[in-house]
DNA sequence: TATGAATGAGATTTCATTCAT
DNA sequence: AATGAATGAAATCTCATTCAT
C-alpha cells in the first residue's frame, strides 16, 4: 500500500471513529457533520472526500462494528469451543457477544438501534462491496452443517427464530434490568435456546 | 362536555392524525410542525397550543395508536374467544395483532421503531396520566390467573420472551419477507409458543 | 366611587405592578404581554382593556414611579427642610432622592434607562392626562421664587444643568460604584452644585 | 495579509455599516439579522460567521463608533490645540465632539443610548481585546500630567463629573433644543467647566 | 487533496393581537 | 367586562452542501 493510501485510510478511520463517538454520545440527529469533521481534525470539506452524507458513515459503521463484535466471537470459539456439541457452540457465541454488549451499553445501543442483526441475517444486503462484513446466519449454517447437523427449512426457522429472540430480549434486558436482570436472564434464555433447538 | 372543549378535542385529534399520515409517509424528521399544522388545517402556532414539539405529539401518537391495537385485539377476543384455553387465547391475540399490523405496514413501521411494544411491556413508564394506555402485560397476568394458571417468575419470563419474539420476528418476517412468508412463519411461531408456554 | 370602577382600577393596578416586577427583574423587551397579565391574575385579553400595548404601560409606569419619587421627597421636605436656605433645599431633595435611589437599584434602573427625569424637566410632554404628574422643575422654580430668588434666564440653565448632573453622574456611581462609593462622592457633589448654583 | 483575510475584514466591515445605518434609522429592536445580511449583500447565515447575536454587533459598533469620534477628536487637537492650556485643551476636545454629534444626531443618539460614554470611562471593561478601543479618561490623566498638572483624587473625580455633564447636558441639548439651544448651551458650559476645573 | 467561507433553505418557536363566546 | 383559543407574521439560528482557492 502506498503512502497516500494509507494516510486516507487513516483519515477514514479518524471520521468514523469520531463519528461513533458522537453518535453514541449525543445521538445521531444531534451529531452534525461539522463536528464529526472537528473531532476528526480535519475540514468540513473533507468529509465530503470520504462519504456521501451522515446516513453514508452510519451504515458504514453499523457494519464494521457488527463484524468486529462477530469476529472476536469467532476468534473465542475458535480457541475455547471447538469440541462443544452444536448448539453449545450456538450459545457459547450468544453468551460471548451478550457478555461482549453488556460491558459496552453504547455499543449495543448503537448496533440495536441501527438494524445491525439484520446484519447478520439478510446476507449481503448493506455490505455489498463492503470487504469487512460477515454473514452470521451463512455462518452458523455452515458449522451445523460440519458437525453433521443436516439444516432443513425448518432449521433454518428455528435459527432465525433464536437469533430474533436473542437480540430483542437481550436489548431490553440489558438496557432496562427488566423484567428480570442478565444474570438471572441468561440461563433461562439459553435453556429455552436448547428447547427450541432440540425440538425438530 | 361544553362547546369549547370538545373544539379542542376535534383539533387536538385533527393534528393527531395529521403528524401520523406524515409521519408513516413521509418519515418522522422529514415531517416538519409546518406541514402537521397546514395538513390539520390549523396554524402552526396553534400546533404549540396542543403539542411541545414533535417529539410530544410523537409519543402522543405511540400511545394512542399501541393501545388502539390493543383493545381491538381484546375486543375480538372478548366476542369469539372466550372459551379458548389459556395458550389459544394468547395465540388469539397475538394472530389478531399480527393480522392488524399486516394489513397495516404503515402502521407495523410507526408502532414498531417507536418502542410500542415495550409499551405493553413496562408497565405504566410511558402512560402516566394518559387515559388511553393500556397495559398489555398485566392484561395477560390476569387473564391467565383468571383461568386458573398460576404466573410464577418463570411464567413471567416466559411470557415476557414471547412477547419480544413475537414483537422481532414479525418485524422482520412482515416488512421483508425473509426468511418466509408471513403464512408460513406463522404455524411454525404458534408451534413454538405452546412448546415454550408447555415448558414450565 | 362605583363598585365597578374600583374593581377596574385595582385591576390596572395590578397590571401594572405585575409589569414594573417583571420589567426591573427579567428585563423591558423580555417581559411579554402574556406574562404581565398572568402574574396580575386577569387574562391575556384583559391587558387590553386596560393598556394600548407593552409601550403604553411602560409610560403609565415611568409618570407613576417617577412622580411618586419625587412626592416623597417633597412631603420629606415639608417635613423637615422648611427652613432650609434655598440651594439646601435643592440639595435636601436630591439627596433624598438619591438615597431613595441608591436603596433600591431595580427602581433606580428602570427611571433611570427610561428618561424619567426629563419627565421632570419637560414639562408635561408626557404627562398629558395623567392626573399623577408632577414637574420637578417648575416646583424648584416655584420654591425658588417663593424664597425670593429670582429666576433669571441663566438660573434656569443653571437648574437644568445641575439636574441632569445629579441624574448622569449617580447613575453612574450607584450602578458601579465607579470611580468613588455614593458616600465618598456625595459631599464632593453638593460642594459643586453649591458652586455652580453661587455663581450667578 | 492574505486575500481571504482582506474579503474578511472587508465583509465584516459591510456588515457593521449596514447595521449601523439600520440600528439609526428604523431602531435596534425592529431591526432584523436578515435585515443586515441583505443590506450588506451576504447570506443570513454569513451574519453568523462574524457576529454571535444582534447584540454582539451592536456592541462592536459601540466601541468603534466611539473610539472613532475620539480618535478624530485627538488628531484635531494634536493639528491645532497643542499650545493651548490644560483646561482648554479639555474644552476643545469637548467642543470637537459635541460638533460631530450635534452634525451626526443618528450617531449622537446610537452613541448616547448605548452607553458609549462609559466606554471612555469604565477604562477597558468593554474593549477587552478590541484593538480600536480608546481610553478617554486615560488619555485625559495623561494629557493634564504632561502639562504639569497633578492629578489628585479630586481631580480625578472633577474630570468624571464633567464628562457625565457634557455627555447628558448635551444629548438633551441637542436633541431637544431644550431648555436652550446648543450655540446658546456651549458658552455657559464651558464657563462652568473652567469653574469647576479651577475650584480645586 | 484539502480547506473553510459562503450559502440559503428550512426548522422551530414566540408572542402581540384579534375575536367569538 | 372578561376570557383564552387561534392566528400567523416574524425572528433567530442551524447545518448540509458547494466551490473557489
Amino acid at each position: 500500500m502506498k503512502r497516500s493510501e494509507e494516510k486516507k485510510k487513516q483519515k477514514r478511520n479518524a471520521l468514523l471513529k469520531s463519528a461513533y463517538e458522537l453518535f453514541t454520545t449525543i445521538g445521531y440527529h444531534k451529531t452534525t457533520i461539522m463536528a464529526i469533521a472537528l473531532k476528526a481534525g480535519v475540514a468540513k470539506g473533507t468529509f465530503y472526500l470520504y462519504f456521501k452524507d451522515k446516513e453514508d458513515i452510519r451504515d458504514a459503521l453499523i457494519v464494521a462494528k457488527s463484524s468486529q463484535i462477530l469476529r472476536s466471537a469467532l476468534d473465542a470459539m475458535n480457541q475455547s469451543g471447538q469440541s462443544l456439541p452444536p448448539v453449545e457452540k450456538l450459545i457459547f457465541l450468544v453468551d460471548y457477544i451478550i457478555d461482549v454488549l453488556a460491558r459496552d451499553i453504547a455499543l449495543l445501543r448503537f448496533v440495536s438501534k441501527n438494524l445491525s442483526w439484520s446484519l447478520f441475517i439478510n446476507s449481503g444486503r448493506y455490505h455489498q462491496s463492503d470487504e469487512d462484513a460477515l454473514d452470521f446466519r451463512a455462518f452458523l449454517v455452515e458449522m451445523l452443517e460440519t458437525d453433521g447437523v443436516p439444516v432443513t427449512r425448518e432449521m433454518e426457522l428455528t435459527i432465525f427464530t433464536i437469533i430474533e429472540l436473542i437480540n430483542s430480549t437481550c436489548y431490553s434486558v440489558i438496557l432496562n434490568g427488566e423484567p428480570v436482570t442478565l444474570s438471572e436472564y441468561k440461563p433461562f434464555l439459553y435453556d429455552r435456546i436448547r428447547l427450541l433447538f432440540a425440538h425438530q
